[in-house]
DNA sequence: GCCGAGAATGAATCCATCC
DNA sequence: AGGATGGATTCATTCTCGG
């Protein structure tokens, strides 16, 4: 497989599908993702149903668990056997005691908990983002906070890293990103705190490459994988300025 | 069904048991409450201990017995059974639109959101009590938030509250409580900010009061529903003593 | 009254024993 | 074998107490 970039020190960008990437790799230290959040309604379904037909023989699903009641199931259902997939294929190319810290919101959180389980991961908590007051909502409480989903494959292996289960940094202005669901880079930094530098860290759903720039700041190396070659580019290109502009 | 304390002016506390009260209440505008988690642990053993071996953490507090409560051993399929069974109760008291507000820690976060919709209620976000630190888990992310599962008994009316997502508010002191989760006045305010004052705010699980201390500050009527007489009576002490005291 | 040092604390977690 | 029990351990924050 040949990556799309490759910076010859550990950062390394495949241009493709997470599925058809994952089974090739081995040897990661940490999965760090901000995947798709599903939470509004079809997600990709055309592109997404060939792929469940592809894998849902998996080991992946036969574990797979229950669900929230939600109205909107079908939606749910597919979400939850798409991130029990992805789960499962990341963590086989993971090491023992390998940490996941997966962000969504609080609409798609629950599903996700099913998903690291149903994935083999050990679900150990739950960090929070909190991002500022968020939009408001007459009447109700307003979504100032995203999440970080976290576990283990196997026995959390202690180290001499204590990160916080709370953060608190301010969303990006529209301006200031290159893609819409971007995230600061100090949050992807605080979501690999707790992994030692010179690992390696995978993100599946790479986006902008917010992970790979937190990753090279904090010593780590990185594979990522983008399905959109025009984000790849956009990744390319910071990792190529910035150096270590945070 | 005689309350064990009434004020004359819109505070009640029922002792007994949730599910033999709620049937005779109505016209409850918000449910708020901090039910037994029945967490602590990933071992079905560590769970099934008692509350002051699962959450007393200091000496000072190990020396007195007075702090274990009851009701807190559920495992994960009597638990979300449980929830279901005591939101729809509460649900049936409420008028529509009403609001329900339960807190509860990361690791039955999932079951709480299932139980709030099988129990009718309108799922409508998750809000984060940030506590601080916490305790350091060596190489994972510290638990220092509990949460706020709310929802709304049909369509949610309109109002001009905006209450904040995220709250960070430090824990009381130990020498400042009287049960040992009990929550800091500021954080269950916090929780009933989308309730207009001169509503009636309902918490099946009153324990040490905080609930309807809080409600009596923000200009509503509580009915509080606790099952040891030890905390009815707590509860009473505080309700006459604390006059606007949060 | 302000500041700094020292002590206490946490809706835990994990592992070693003991029956 | 597996449930029950005992106890060691961790650090950011808050609190206490002198100076």
């Amino acid at each position: 497989m040949t990556p799309y970039y490759d910076d010859g020190r550990g950062i390394v960008i495949y241009h493709g599908d997470a599925f058809d990437v994952l089974p090739s790799l081995s040897g990661v230290s940490a999965v760090v993702t901000d995947p798709p959040y599903s939470s509004g309604g079809a997600f990709r379904g055309d592109r997404m149903r060939t792929t469940l037909e592809k894998y849902v023989q998996s080991d992946a699903m036969a574990q797979s668990t229950g669900f929230a009641f939600s109205g909107d199931n079908r939606d749910q259902r597919s979400f939850l056997a798409w991130c029990s997939l992805w789960m499962n294929a990341a963590r086989v190319a993971t090491e023992p005691g390998a940490t996941i810290g997966c962000f969504t919101d609080w609409r798609q959180l629950p599903t996700v908990t099913d998903a690291i389980q149903s994935g083999g991961w050990v679900w150990r908590g739950v960090g929070v983002w909190a991002k500022g007051f968020g939009r408001p909502r007459n009447g109700g409480f307003s979504a100032g906070a995203e999440f970080l989903v976290w576990g283990t494959n196997g026995p959390l292996p202690p180290n001499d890293k204590y990160p916080a289960g709370v953060i608190q940094v301010a969303s990006p202005h529209t301006a200031e990103r290159e893609h819409i669901t971007q995230k600061p880079t100090a949050v992807m930094a605080w979501a690999m705190e707790n992994v030692s530098p010179g690992g390696i860290i995978l993100d599946p759903f790479l986006g902008s490459g917010t992970t790979a720039v937190a990753a090279k700041a904090h010593g780590c190396g990185c594979i990522g994988i983008e399905l959109e070659e025009r984000y790849c580019e956009i990744a390319a290109k910071r990792l190529s300025q910035e150096v270590l502009a945070l």
